[in-house]
DNA sequence: CCTCTCTACTATATCGATTTCGCTGATGTT
DNA sequence: AACATCAGCGAAATCGATATAGTAGAGAGG
C-alpha cells in the first residue's frame, strides 16, 4: 500500500510524474472523461488508488465554482430548532438523502470567522450548490435575499414565488381526521390551534373547510387559541373547553406534543380518555404510538419531506437552466389509534 | 451601494486595481495585519465594504490548509440519529457554540460526488479543522481511524486515549438518583437497564455502587435487561417486575423515553403512579416534565455538553501543538418531580 | 556623511485541480 | 495520392487568496 498517512500529500502532479501521463490527461481520466482512451484511463486510477490519492477539494471549488455543498438553513428559535422531532425528523432524511446523491450539508449561519455576513453572502462564501430553508422566519429580508438570488433553494412548508416548496398537506391532514371524528359520531368537535404560522392556518382552513363540507356548525367558543407545540398552553385551552356548559366530545389539538398538556388535564379532571372525552393530535411523531391510549392523529411523512427536498434540490442545481419551480404536495396518513371514542349518536 | 447582486465577482484584484495598492497589501490589510499602516488599512477595508467583497473560502483553504469548518461525524443506527433528543440538543448546541466561535458544520459521511471514502479521508477532502464524534458504534474500524488521526477530534460520551472527551456523568447521575429515592424510604428498587453502550454500562455501574454505599442488597430479579430507548422493550419488563411475588416499590428505567412502556403497563394493571409504584427515568428530556405526574429523573446538561465540545475542539485546533487530550464531566441535575413516593417506612 | 535599521509596501510563486486550445498520427473519403 | 476528420493526449492559463522574499524611503546612530 502506498496510502498516506497523515497530510494528504499526494497530488495529480504526483500522479502524473508516477505513471507518465499529463496532468490534464489524469485530471480527465478521474473524472472519467470520453475523452481519454480506456486503456490509459484504467492505468491512471489504477495509480491513483495505489498511491491514495484524494482529491482536494478545496482546489477543485476554487476552478469550478462548484462544492458538493448543500447549504441547510435552520434556526434554532426557541431552542426548538434541532430538538423539535418533526424538524429533525426532516433534516435528517434530507441529510440521508444528500449524502446518498454525493452532497455534503453545511448549516448556514450568520457568523464565519470573526465576520457577520448575511446567509446569501454565507452561501457564496462556501459556494453552496444549493440550499434547503426550513423552520425559520420566513419574513426575515435575509431569508428573503436568499430565497429570491441564484442560487438553487428549497423550501420545506412555506410558500414563496419562484421557489421550489415541499410542503406537507395540512389540509388534507385535518381534513381526514374531521371526516374520520365525524364519522365516529362526534358532532360537537373543538379544535386548538397554534399560533399562526403558514403551517397552522392551514390546519385550521382545513378543519373550516371539512365541517363545511359536513354541514356541521361549529360555535365560537369550540375554536380556541394556544401557542403552538406548548402543553402549558393547550392545557389551558382544554380546561377552558372542559369548563363550556355544552363541551365538545372530541378536541383536537394543534399538533401531538401539544396533546400531553391536555391529557395532564383531563386526567386531572378524573376525566378518561377516550370514555369521556375524545382527542386528536397532529403529526404521527413517535411519542404518540407509544401514549395509552394510541393518539389519533395525522401522521406527516417526514421521510419523504426530507427525501423529496434533496432530490428536487439536487435537480434544480443539475438542471439550473430549464429546472421550473414547483410544489410538492407530500402526503401523510391518518392513524386511527384508539382515543377517539365510537358514538352510536344519531 | 456598489454590492454585487448575482455570483460574487468582487476579488481581492478588484479592491486592488481600485485603491491603487498591491493585492498583497489588501490581503494582509483585510487579515488586518500589523504589516499594513493604520490609514492603509482602514481605506482598504472601507473600500471593500463598499464593492461588496466576500472572500473566497476555496481560494483561502487552497492556500492554508485550513477551512474554519468542523466536522460532524453522527451516524443514525436505527433511524434515532437527530431524531434522538438527547443527541440532537447536545449537537444543536454545539451547532450553535460553533457558529459563536466563527466555525462552520459539515456532516462527515462515506459517500462524496460519486465516490465512496473512509470518514478520516472524508475529513481531509473537505479539510475540516476538527471533528466531533458523537452517537456512533465506536468499535467502525473506520471511526477509530478517524480518532487517530492528526485531526484534532472529541468524542462525546466516549473514551480514547489521546482524544478530549466530554462526558455526561451517568455514574454520578444514577447515584444520585438511587439515593434520591432511597431516601424517600425506598428499600426495594428495581433497575432497567438499557443495551450494552458504554453510557448504559456506566449507569448499571453507578446504580451498583449507590446500592452497595447505602447496604442495600438487590435481589438478581430487580435488574432486567430492556433495549435503550425502547418503551415496548421496558413495557415488558415492567410487566414482569411486577408480577414478582415481592415487587419493587420503586422502577427505575434507563432513559425517560423508555418509561412511557412502563407508563402504559403500570395503568394498564390499573395501577397509579406515584401512589402504588413509584418510577424514576434519566435524560430529564422535556417530555419527562410536562408528563404528569412529573417524572423524577436525572437531567443531563445537553448544552453545556455541546458547548464544551465545541468549546474543547476549538481549543484543540487553536493550540495544536500544546494541546492535551482531557476528559470533561459535565455535571447534571436531579429533578425530582412527583413520580417517587415519600414513604414513611422503617 | 555614511551606514544601518525599521516601516510600509510590492512582486511573485504557490496551493491543486480544471479547462481551453493545440498538436499528432491514424483513419476515412474521393 | 491528397485532403479532411477525429481520437487521444499535452502545454499552459486560470480560479482567488496567501506567504515569502524583497525594495524604497525615513529616521537613528556613530
Amino acid at each position: 500500500m502506498f496510502a498516506q498517512i497523515g497530510a494528504n500529500l499526494v497530488t495529480i502532479k504526483d500522479i502524473s510524474k508516477r505513471c507518465g501521463y499529463s496532468t490534464s490527461t489524469v485530471s480527465k481520466a478521474l473524472n472519467r472523461s470520453l475523452e481519454i482512451g480506456q486503456k490509459t484511463t484504467a492505468i491512471i486510477q489504477q495509480t491513483a488508488m495505489e498511491m491514495g490519492y484524494l482529491p482536494n477539494s478545496a482546489a477543485r471549488s476554487l476552478k469550478t465554482n462548484r462544492s458538493n455543498n448543500l447549504g441547510v438553513l435552520f434556526i434554532d428559535e426557541m431552542q426548538s430548532g434541532l430538538a423539535h422531532e418533526y424538524f429533525s425528523a426532516v433534516i435528517n432524511s434530507f441529510k440521508v438523502e444528500a449524502e446518498r446523491l454525493g452532497y455534503d450539508i453545511t448549516f448556514i449561519s450568520h457568523n464565519i470567522g470573526n465576520m457577520q455576513m448575511s446567509y446569501y453572502d454565507h452561501c457564496k462564501y462556501r459556494k453552496c450548490d444549493g440550499v434547503v430553508v426550513a423552520c425559520v422566519d420566513f419574513n426575515d429580508p435575509d431569508v428573503v435575499e436568499l430565497v429570491q438570488s441564484e442560487i438553487p433553494t428549497i423550501t420545506i412548508d412555506h410558500i414563496f414565488n419562484d421557489c421550489t416548496a415541499i410542503l406537507s398537506d395540512n389540509l388534507r391532514g385535518t381534513k381526514d381526521l374531521v371526516n374520520h371524528i365525524y364519522a365516529s359520531g362526534h358532532r360537537k368537535i373543538a379544535y386548538i390551534h397554534g399560533e399562526n404560522t403558514s403551517v397552522t392556518k392551514r390546519r385550521l382552513a382545513g378543519f373550516h373547510k371539512a365541517c363545511r363540507a359536513l354541514n356541521l356548525t361549529v360555535p365560537n367558543d369550540y375554536i380556541k387559541p394556544a401557542r403552538y407545540h406548548d402543553p402549558q398552553s393547550s392545557g389551558l385551552a382544554t380546561r377552558e373547553l372542559l369548563s363550556l356548559s355544552d363541551p365538545p366530545t372530541c378536541i383536537m389539538y394543534p399538533d401531538d406534543f401539544s396533546y400531553i398538556g391536555g391529557m395532564n388535564e383531563i386526567e386531572k379532571q378524573g376525566l378518561s380518555i377516550p370514555e369521556d372525552i375524545s382527542v386528536a393530535g397532529y403529526d404521527g411523531i413517535y411519542l404518540s404510538q407509544v401514549l395509552r391510549p394510541k393518539l389519533c392523529t395525522f401522521r406527516q411523512d417526514t421521510d419523504a419531506l426530507g427525501t423529496e427536498a434533496a432530490k428536487n434540490l439536487v435537480d434544480a442545481i443539475v438542471d439550473q437552466k430549464t429546472y421550473i419551480a414547483k410544489q410538492i404536495w407530500i402526503e401523510g396518513q391518518l392513524l386511527v389509534g384508539n382515543s377517539v371514542k365510537k358514538l352510536d349518536s344519531e
